[in-house]
Formats: structure tokens, sequence, C-alpha cells
DNA sequence: ACAGTTCAGTGATAGGTTCTAACGAAAATT
DNA sequence: AATTTTCGTTAGAACCTATCACTGAACTGT
């Protein structure tokens, strides 16, 4: 797939096409510093990374790190950036089969929980100091367009589609270029947040000792939002 | 030697005001060092806590504050008891009043944003190795317990319920004692975790470039919980 | 083929953190 | 007044991020 960024700038050469091996080594060992890192953050979680014990891990010493990453933030980002993608691909592969909002949601369920650190690093408690680079906010543009789409779809396929809502006709800079109507737009925001409010509590644990089915919790919401 | 620190700690009671000077000043000290922790999580966030940089703003030295505080997980731990005690407080005090869902709901977003960070601490990503004591979880109890009456008489208000949930039936070691109908449970966790899906989305600051209110959201998704 | 350049990885170092240990001084108790 | 308790200090261990200067290997141009 996407090979690399070999053509995006510096390099004019076409030797840079093919991958020259100092550039294939320094991919495999940015790839592998990376899953270090995902191992690490799936059990101490995202704040508890750090860069000398991949390091340490990896058999070298602690700067030699800095050669593949700017800094600490600069390797989260990028851990944010994959989760991102891989959420994106996987929600827009779903939906490229037709599938509704019920299989969409469960869908979203199933990779939150698979990895739960990784949902919980693009939606949770957001560092103080961060800001998310463009293109990541793009990726989370395609995320909700993908959603869009599959909103209005659910809706178009309703015989009684629920009444619009008010607050979004005006004012809507998201979704700037997008054909859907106000309602579609409700739908989509109301599935995000309650969605969102289910999965990050269960995830979170505060479910814990509460002795009911979280999934049954998840689909009773999910039918609310999407009957059929 | 055991003489006076077995009246320290049974005397927690209602004259814990009147204690020895050397109480009253440990007391005061623990309340600034709170004080400072609190101001620094508010504009840092938790994970930037720093018991030197408090110690330096009280004008005394690191070490000095482990007196006052076994660890530092051990002072995140007294926020988060003094977070979760003051929002039972504001919402009990709101119940108090006769209020419906809907100004209860105000009054939790308006607690929530009135510091974003002390919401995140209590409902945001938890600290992997980190367990709540026994006593933090019995205040989440009582918000819990607080949240069911309100929904309990929200529905007893209404003319036409909304109709029982088939999981809840079973299962309920949450809110074991507590004399509420299905109905009013499922009412209680769909407020929370939707409540929680907009709130927590919009203080992590998601919502941010999509040009629209999260108030009118918020208020949407209440209504369409505890209709008028 | 040799010289020059680029680059990965090293150790040393600076400054930050939590936290323990030992010590001096002040305050409360006997 | 003497003793004990407690507070705050400095010193230091074990981490962390991050920078710097340097070695040695690999690649590049002539």
């Amino acid at each position: 797939m996407a090979k690399s960024s070999a053509k995006t700038d510096a390099e004019t050469g076409p030797q840079a096409d093919a991958g020259t091996p100092r550039e294939r080594y320094r991919a495999q060992v940015r790839a592998e510093i990376k899953q270090h890192a995902w191992q690490q953050i799936a059990t101490a979680g995202a704040s508890a990374l750090s860069l000398n014990a991949i390091a340490k891990q990896m058999g070298m010493s602690g700067p030699a790190l800095y050669r593949y990453f700017a800094s600490r933030d600069d390797l989260i980002t990028e851990l944010i950036r994959e989760a991102y993608r891989s959420l994106a691909d996987t929600l827009h592969a779903t939906a490229a089969t037709g599938a509704d909002l019920t299989v969409l949601a469960h869908t979203l369920r199933d990779w939150a929980r698979e990895d739960p650190h990784r949902y919980l690093l693009i939606y949770g408690t957001p560092v103080p100091g961060y800001h998310a680079p463009q293109d990541v906010t793009g990726i989370s543009d395609e995320i909700m367009k993908t959603l869009l789409d599959a909103c209005a779809a659910s809706l178009a396929a309703r015989k009684t589609p629920p009444p619009a809502p008010a607050f979004l006709a005006e004012h809507r800079e998201w979704a700037a270029g997008h054909p859907a109507p106000p309602a579609a737009l409700h739908l989509a925001l109301t599935f995000w947040t309650r969605m969102h409010g289910v999965l990050s509590l269960e995830l979170a644990g505060h479910f814990a000792g509460m002795g009911f089915d979280s999934a049954l919790l998840f689909a009773a919401e999910l039918d609310a939002l999407a009957p059929r």
C-alpha cells in the first residue's frame, strides 16, 4: 500500500521511490519502536510510555530513539495517527459492505474493546498542552464522513424519520461539503456521543461491580437510536 | 506513643475543627497543598501534577510534602475523593429542592464546566494500576442514589412511562437496596451515559471547530431523555 | 579506489521527577 | 527543665526526557 513518504519532499531521485536500504531499515526500526510502544501502552497506559524502557527492550540505549522520533510527544502523535487511521479504515471497510448503523456501531465497539487504551488514547482525556496536527484532524473528519453517510442512509430507509433538529440548520462548519440533511447531522452527533458515553465509561471500568452486561446497555442505546 | 494517635484517628467526627494546635496546623497545611494541587491540575491537567512544584510554590522543599501525603498517588486519591464529594453534595443539594431531571442535568453540566479537569479526573481515562479505595466508591454510590431517586420521581410523574428494559430486571447488584423499578434503573443509566457522552467529548475539545453549540446538543439529548 | 559525507548508535551530561534516609531544630508533653 | 514528638531540611538513589560530542560504519561522488 502506501509504501512510504519517500517521494514527499527532500529526496529528489528515482531511487527514492524504490526505497534505499537505509530508508527501509529506518522504516523498520520506526515500526519496531511503535510496536513496542503499543505493547507498553496496552499494559500500562499512555501516560506510562517511556522511551528509555522501549530502548532497553530493543537492546539499545535511550538517546538512540531520538534519531527516529523527535520527542516523546512526537511518538505519541504518531501512535494517535495510527489509531485514528486504524479506526477510520475499519469503519470505512465495514461501511463499504453496505452495513447499516447497527453493525457499524458493533464494529466500533469491537475495535474499542480490542485495545481499550488505543480508544482512550484518541477519545479519552487529552494531554493538556497537546494539539493534534492537521492531518490527524483530517482522519477524524474522515471518520465523521463515513458516519454521516451511514446516518443519511439510515434516515432514508426509515418510514418515519425523526423530526429535524432546530440547532443544526445553521452553523455546520464541520461536514461543510457534505450533502447531509440536518437530521442526519443530528443523528450522527447523537450516535457518536451516546456510543462514546457507554464505551468510555465501560472501558474506564466505571461499570465494574454494577452487575449488568454493558453489551446489553450498548445494544439498548443503539436500538433507541436506530430502530428496526 | 500510641495514645495521641488513637485520638487523632478516632476523632474525625463532628468536632474535627477543634483539635490540638498541631492538628489544626497539620490540617491547614494539608488543605493548602490540596489547594495548590487543584490550581495546578486546572491549568496543566492531572498527569502534570508535580509534588516538587507544589512545594516550591509553598516555599518549602520537596520531601516536606511527604509528611502530609504518603505519595503522589495518595494526594491524587484525596483530590478524587474531594471531587466526588463536591459533585455528590452539589447534586444532592439540587435534588433536595425537588428539582427534576432537567435541572439536575444542568447542575451536572455546570459543575463539570466549572473545572473540566476535575470532571475528567473522576470520569476520564483512569490511571492503569490505580484502584479507588472503598470510601470513594461509596461516594460514587451516593451519586448514583440521588440520580436514581430523581429518575424514579421523573418516571412517576409521566403519563406514558417508557417500556421497561429487559436486561435490568435481574442482575442489579448496584442499587441493591434501592426500591427503584427496572425502568428507573434504565433511565438512570441512559441519563448517565448520554450526559457523560456529550460532556466528556465537549470537555476534551472534540467538538472544537465543528461550529455548533454543545449546550444545544446537551439540551436536545436531555429533552429526548426527559420530555416535558 | 579512494576521499568525503551522511547517519546510526554510544556515553556523558543537564535538569526534571518521585521517594527514602538521616539529621537539626522547634514545639508540645511530662 | 528534660524528654519526646514532629516538622522541615539536605543528601542521595533511581527513574525520566532531551541535548551534545563523538565513534564507526555505510553510502556517495570524483
